[in-house]
DNA sequence: CTAATAGTGTCTCTTAGACATTATTCG
DNA sequence: CGAATAATGTCTAAGAGACACTATTAG
């Protein structure tokens, strides 16, 4: 198995990068979709997809960077919570031949994800999706098996991160934040209990009040660290055999 | 960005899968790596490395047959626990040009990691190394990267994961398999508590008693589901900040 | 003042850790 | 029997959920 006669024997997989992109509209978690080309030797014309393509060996010095390129391209935001979720290889996946595709996730706030609506129309169509409809629909290639990981990790992670905290544009306030993780989790938490734990766990900064949507105006809170979410000690409730 | 075009345009990157494999050999966490070939044209020669190597697209299903074969082909071991790390991809980690790993983690009992040894010698050195040992030499490609980050989803997910059952033969005792935890821990742990949160995580199955080191014997168990490991609600102790 | 939302206090119940105690087997 | 290991019982303290209560502001 010498390796430069390796270089010449082994055919060389297709290589992709798929990007899940998740927010929160209208009280409900959303993913962005994006329309495949209609061109006839296109594989699923058509079809809605996760923003992805091919890894570009000639501008992307890395698999991340690629990612963010393409989240950039797609929703002009350059710095979102971003996490490599695994990667999908296999000579069906891909009509055109044997492939990999490395996929990711990330997390914006609702308010820079509109922003998205300002690109749209510029080259692919692209829209926000609600997740319980986007696994409903056909999608590309394996997207939907993709589109479900993503969704368990998500949620698995909800149950004991702060990752909810990237899905609202700073300063936030608990009570959002609150409604975030219930929106995520598809139930409603207590509220003291749920504040203990948020400030017991020091990843917020207190900035000043905001005049939210109610009569009396909310703490607002900044991110110590927009890189990476604090992990909790314990799950909320009792969230056995649930995904991680 | 026809496709057609960007499956011309688009050089595509090296694929490769590589395996992280643990076990625990004279109380003490080991990896198993593989020694590079020293001819002049290969990479690193000489170098120790993960064991892993190019994606067969003519062989090769899918990313996880990959890696279950090289598995089997490294340590004669059909079917052992198996989970997808990550990949890693970029221009700089391997001198024949941009390249994508797939990294895989694998957990053996020590009987079977034994049969390694009858498989030694045949082609590629290979030899079970104590994890602090193998973090300080300089492996081959960004195979320190890959192992560290191997170690720590091992270390973090031990502590809310039935993981160390898969370091054990079966039948099994519950104070062998609360020593595997400590020995990846690193530090002691409470036998009643263990005990009590072993058994209300329901994942063993009684079968006879085992008549192991001591004076006692021992109540065997077996896994009820080899596949996966059980998710417990909570950490050992406080392990605020570690990794998962 | 009242309605609405933000934030706090207190009680209870679960449960993990600590550690003492009992059980079983070998020599 | 006693040494060694396996297994259980009990106490305590921390912490999460439940829920009632107080605080602040808009209209």
């Amino acid at each position: 198995m010498a390796t430069r006669k390796a270089q010449l024997v082994f055919e060389r997989p297709l290589a992709t990068v798929d990007v899940a992109i998740f927010t929160v509209l209208q009280e409900q978690l959303h993913v962005l979709l994006a329309q495949r080309p209609k061109a006839d030797d296109e594989p699923f014309p058509g079809r809605w997809a996760l923003p992805g393509g091919f890894v570009d060996v000639a501008q992307d010095r890395t698999l991340e960077d690629c990612a963010r390129r393409k989240l950039l391209a797609k929703t002009g935001v350059a710095a979102p919570y971003l996490e490599q979720l695994g990667s999908w290889g296999g000579a069906d996946r891909d009509p055109r031949g044997w492939s990999c595709t490395h996929a990711y996730f990330a997390l914006l706030p609702a308010d820079v994800a509109d922003q998205q609506a300002a690109l749209a129309g510029e080259r692919v169509p692209a829209r926000w999706v609600p997740v319980d409809e986007a696994l409903k629909l056909r999608l590309a290639f394996d997207h939907r098996d993709i589109l479900e990981a993503a969704v368990a990790r998500l949620r698995g992670k909800v149950e004991y991160t702060s990752l909810p905290a990237f899905l609202l544009p700073e300063p936030l306030t608990l009570p959002q934040l609150q409604r975030m993780y219930e929106i995520v989790l598809g139930r409603e938490l207590d509220k003291s209990a749920f504040r203990r734990r948020m400030l017991e766990a020091a990843f917020l900064e207190e900035t000043g009040p905001v005049p939210g949507a109610g009569a009396r105006a909310a703490q607002g809170y900044r991110l110590r660290d927009r890189d990476a979410p604090v992990l909790f000690p314990r799950m909320f409730k009792s969230a056995e055999g649930m995904e991680r």
